[in-house]
DNA sequence: CGCCCAACCGGGGTAAAGTCCACTTCCAGC
DNA sequence: GCTGGAAGTGGACTTTACCCCGGTTGGGCG
């Protein structure tokens, strides 16, 4: 007992990143946006990356943990942008509506987002483990949203889960992103989407 | 041109599945049921399957084209009593009771459906290509009483498809079927799921 | 009953994800 | 500056989904 902690963590943190990882960090998310939109996102491959970026297989893993992990990297970096806009934007879908009208707001935002990330969105996804809820930024705005319309039923925090599900399902899980002649336009169907979540959350919210 | 054509085809289909082929096909879906019962869906390969099985790699492929393949017939095969019960079981879930109680009873069905199969529903989930929506009786289901119940709404079909997501998104998409203590209790949570689809499905009929 | 050919089978081959570990580099504290 | 050790790196290795194609077989038809 008579020695000294080492008291002075200068973070909570376990470490920071080292300054040559996160450089390498930003290098391979660089050439992977490149690849993405020179390839297309099912062509880009972890070995091509690694080559491509001059480094070896096993720090792309190390940076990424999985494939999926690549594109939820890229899709982060957009996501940083939407999240900027929501929270401290100009209303309704920033702060300063009233939440009916803010969750309207956030749904048209939302669909747009991810009808212009469609590839990446879908990409992220990773079957094997499910997508994180606990940090979902999108979740936690509707939860609170909802908590101010309707806090009877915002309570247990499923019905916020199902409106997200029912904002993002459409397109990380259902709709073809087909380029086939005869497909609906994407552009309608989001119109439309738009449209029935308006109705989605009025009516929950007692419009 | 003094050929004549060989009219006599029997179906409009291109043929029949062979028989040998169709025999095949359900001693797979037989030892792919005892190994994921055995192993876990997860540890069930293609090579593990087929050498489990008698047979040879290239039919496993030739029958379920792809590794979800599988679990998508497992799943198929229960989905279809699901069905039946939907389709001509007893009201409120079967034929008989007003819309809206049939949307409610499908719900607490459906999400009793998903918590009973998640492994296999998350397995035969294929990132790459989307749940195919056209053939999804569930999507029809729904569509068919909320065009019953509301059918301004549910005119675009968008409505419907949002509705679904709410369902199965979280399921699918979102919750853990984690085995660690300190989750959630899937029984709870499943309780709330349904709680809030009534609240959704009520709400959107002019509850 | 035997022919014929499309459908089917088998299993080796390829590509890509993810693991491992011996080696190298950064940087905090002296 | 120097140094100890934690963090990072590279690339060979393993595993597995999926492709391919030469050989086999079921079953409609003459």
């Amino acid at each position: 007992m008579l020695s000294v902690e080492p008291v002075a963590l200068p973070l909570g943190r376990p470490r920071e990143e080292r300054a040559d990882a996160a450089r390498n960090r930003a290098h391979l998310i660089d050439v992977a946006r490149q690849m993405v939109e020179e390839l297309g996102a099912d062509k880009v491959t972890m070995d091509g990356l690694a080559e491509r970026a001059g480094l070896g297989k096993g720090t792309v893993f190390r940076r990424f943990g999985t494939r999926a992990g690549i594109f939820h990297a890229l899709l982060d970096e957009e996501e940083k942008h939407f999240q900027q806009r929501v929270m401290s934007g100009p209303p309704p879908l920033g702060p300063g509506a009233p939440a009916v009208e803010r969750l309207v707001a956030f749904g048209r935002a939302r669909l747009d987002f991810l009808l212009e990330h469609t590839v990446l969105a879908r990409a992220s996804l990773d079957t094997g483990q499910p997508v994180p809820v606990n940090d979902s930024p999108s979740l936690f705005h509707v939860q609170m949203l909802l908590g101010e319309a309707r806090p009877d039923a915002a309570a247990s925090g499923t019905l916020a889960l199902q409106l997200v599900a029912a904002l993002e399902g459409p397109i990380l899980l259902y709709l073809q992103a087909s380029d086939d002649p005869g497909a609906p336009d994407p552009g309608a169907v989001g119109h439309d989407l738009i449209a029935s979540w308006q109705v989605l959350v009025e009516s929950v919210c007692q419009g």
